[in-house]
DNA sequence: ACATGTGAAAAAATTCACAGCA
DNA sequence: TGCTGTGAATTTTTTCACATGT
């Protein structure tokens, strides 16, 4: 029997544009294609914001270097989201694919440590339009205590599960030194946080029931340099 | 006939600790291998620190939650780093691994855009102790020009081919505004740039003979919504 | 005895290619 | 005609299990 979801509530009737009820199967769906999932959703959004209507595989495979069976594959994990002849309406298609991500939904977010990346953090705007609320922020410097950043109160890391609770907050961004990563992290589980960006260059632990994402900035320059180094390297072979 | 690069510097013939030259051949290695070395990396950098002169396989891997043959089987994509019945060298595998890399020299960076993330980005200290420096800053803000941050000169974006020129840099993080990133990377491109961390939410076009790695930061928390919305509805099933 | 390195097997992900539908 | 959806084929990646080396 496969996991299933109720997706997308059923058009009325008359309206004849809307599909009928689906179903998401969350059965062994590969973790690649969740986060093509984020750049098909992206990209949609650019192509709305250009005035395209519809969209086909082909199309937005090649503005994201995916080819057009890849799309249609990774879309068909959860669901018939085209028209033969006819290909993705987008406005539509964004709307499927924010349900599947679970951001038809606000998401309250703290953020702790407020040095130079939770501030950058606390000000980015491309959190807001995709469905995330960033509700309170938390440092352990006094001298930070009580002010606003961005409209955002700075709580002491003290505070941290009287805060998360009162602000309902489900998501947990840490951008403190790594030493203090894991000590943090395990305050946001005792919380009762659901899921947790680690900024800090270390392995942090968690309970199963808490997802986590981790984002190393010196490992994406790795990733380049890398393919730099392989680059010349095939270059002077030839 | 296989790619292969010179490694690891021959020993002294009276060194009886250092390895014989390898290899590295670099045909048909997974995407996935390399963020892996850059996580074994972080590690072991972290048991050293610890006082850990040797890690097994089992033991590298458990830490960061993989199995022992799939620490095996990445390392020997590039040489054999292993000692049987001991494990791997600490110093020795970090050595090998930057090699792998390419961090074992330094790479001169700049950043464009000093908004809040430029700023964030500017001042993280984990680039300097990866191998990476920050040569110069760029930006469209008048107001900005001329001034210094952490110690590095902000010059206007029109001085980006001169700036990227004069100071060797091989390296673009890009953290513009998303309209802003596709001008921008162009001429990072004009300039000689080998590689680009994006840090705009928008697809970049490049030329097949320059690297980029994406970062969405709205993305990253949508891996984890998807998780968590995945997690309660498979026990709503059950 | 113990841990690596590695072919072989298994599993997973991608690509193909075409039936079916607008 | 032109596109999606999708089993089947292919390719890639991971896991297994054991021969090899210390």
């Amino acid at each position: 029997m496969p996991l299933a979801i109720d997706f997308l509530q059923t058009g009325s009737m008359a309206d004849s544009t809307s599909k009928d009820r689906q179903e998401i199967t969350f059965s062994s769906v590969p973790k690649a294609v969740v986060s093509r999932l984020s750049l098909y959703l992206r990209e949609l959004q650019q192509l709305l914001g250009e005035g395209k209507q519809t969209v086909r595989s082909g199309e937005l495979g090649k503005r994201l270097g995916f080819t057009d069976a890849q799309v249609r594959k990774d879309l068909t994990y959860f669901g018939q989201f085209g028209y033969p002849g006819i290909g993705y309406r987008s406005e539509e298609l964004v709307q499927a694919i924010r349900h599947i991500l679970g951001t038809d939904i606000e998401w309250r977010v703290v953020i702790v440590g407020i040095g130079n990346l939770g501030k950058a953090l606390l000000g980015y705007k491309g959190f807001a339009s995709q469905g995330f609320q960033i509700v309170a922020a938390l440092d352990n410097d006094p001298k930070k205590m009580g002010t606003k950043l961005e409209g955002v109160k700075i709580h002491p890391i003290t505070e941290l599960k009287k805060v998360v609770r009162q602000h309902r907050a489900r998501l947990g961004m840490v951008a403190v030194p790594a030493v203090a990563a894991q000590d943090v992290v395990d305050q946001l589980v005792d919380a009762g946080i659901d899921g947790i960006v680690n900024f800090a260059p270390v392995t942090i632990n968690l309970p199963n029931h808490v997802s986590q994402v981790g984002v190393d900035l010196a490992s994406e320059l790795e990733q380049i340099t890398f393919a730099v180094a392989k680059r010349l390297q095939m270059h002077n072979e030839a």
